[in-house]
DNA sequence: CTAATTTGACCCCG
DNA sequence: CGGGGTCAAATTAG
């Protein structure tokens, strides 16, 4: 991560400082209950600088993860397929089960987001992020006076999505919630039921992500950030991959959308492993306040008021490639 | 009825 | 051994 160019740095930061001036005063639009086309387009390029600004990070989180996730599952498709297994003759007794899951907690949480979220008021829960969990656990953590709910995907029989998140209470302020999210949506969610009242944001808007946090395992600090971008990359998997990526409806996505894993494990699951990988993260995209100026781009915190919580819920992901995604992604990719 | 949550057991790893 | 992450049966919600 230390490696961003000085003109992507330079970018980014300068994106993310006029986010938050617009962010300010999109504040003081909203307080005297000013009119809402000027609060809607102020938001729209609040959102617009975040958006190219996060982009940025996350083309790096994604070419840093995108090779080593891609082993894993290979990994773990060979050791399915191939071995007849040692115990019993269920290929997925109970303990081999088990086993995979820690392979794959081991390998595959190569990427993480932190979001720090602050519930709505009158609301409890942090607010909802556009995709379906589904609960599976919860802990009591050694040292925090709040238990860590862990989610994962809805769809991850369906679909086969591994992604999950941890959430939980900060200890400092109850009202703010720590959002880990880990792995990255595979499957395709049927969007946000559409609000009644409320405006019509862009599709530029349509997909937001927090920032993210690059982790890798193995602690080889082997994330080189190429400033080239591979799309789609390389099928690692010849057989499948390919014609489940022409099976894929020609969804003309956005192109930070596009990059997903075209890594499809047949052997692991049931499921299909769907190519798009949706990223969108925040339903709650609202008053961005970067926590700190520098360097820190993991944790941001996000603070959705009542009245601007419902005001993207409208995405719509389908929509046309818009001016960021084909002038911005072809000058930084 | 199905789907989601709860919760104690279970497992891996440090 | 114990903490943290996950499973899965039981329970609850829709």
């Amino acid at each position: 991560m230390e490696k961003i160019g000085t003109l992507k740095r330079k970018t980014v930061i300068s994106e993310l400082t006029q986010g938050r001036e617009l962010a300010n005063q999109l504040k003081n639009q909203i307080y005297p209950a000013n009119s809402r086309e000027a609060c809607g387009s102020l938001v729209e390029k609040i959102l617009s600088s975040y958006e190219k600004a996060l982009s940025l990070l996350n083309c790096m989180a994604v070419l840093g993860e995108t090779s080593p996730v891609s082993a894993a599952i290979l990994e773990s498709r060979n050791s399915l397929v191939g071995t007849p297994t040692s115990e019993g003759s269920n290929p997925f007794s109970k303990e081999q089960n088990q086993r995979e899951v820690f392979k794959r907690r081991k390998i595959l949480p190569k990427w993480s987001e932190e979001v720090r979220v602050c519930s709505v008021i009158g609301q409890e829960g942090p607010p909802d992020d556009g995709y379906n969990w589904r609960k599976y656990g919860q802990k009591d953590i050694l040292g925090a006076s709040f238990p860590r709910a862990y989610y994962r995907c809805t769809h991850r029989h369906t679909q086969g999505c591994l992604a999950t998140k941890q959430v939980q209470k900060i200890d400092e302020d109850p009202s703010t919630f720590e959002v880990n999210y880990r792995g990255r949506h595979t499957c395709i969610q049927e969007r946000l039921k559409q609000n009644k009242e409320d405006y019509n944001i862009k599709e530029e808007d349509s997909n937001h992500r927090p920032g993210i946090k690059v982790e890798t395992p193995d602690s080889t600090p082997k994330e080189e950030i190429v400033p080239s971008f591979s799309f789609p990359s390389t099928p690692i998997i010849s057989d499948n991959v390919e014609t489940e990526f022409l099976l894929e409806p020609a969804k003309e996505s956005n192109f930070t959308e596009s990059y997903g894993y075209p890594f499809i494990s047949p052997a692991t699951s049931d499921c299909n492993y769907l190519s798009e990988s949706l990223c969108q993260m925040n339903d709650f995209c609202v008053d961005y306040n970067l926590q700190s100026s520098e360097s820190d781009f993991t944790n941001i915190v996000l603070t959705p008021t009542s009245a601007t919580n419902s005001l993207f819920r409208d995405w719509d992901f389908t929509t046309d490639p818009v001016e960021f995604d084909s002038s911005f992604a072809l000058e930084y990719f």
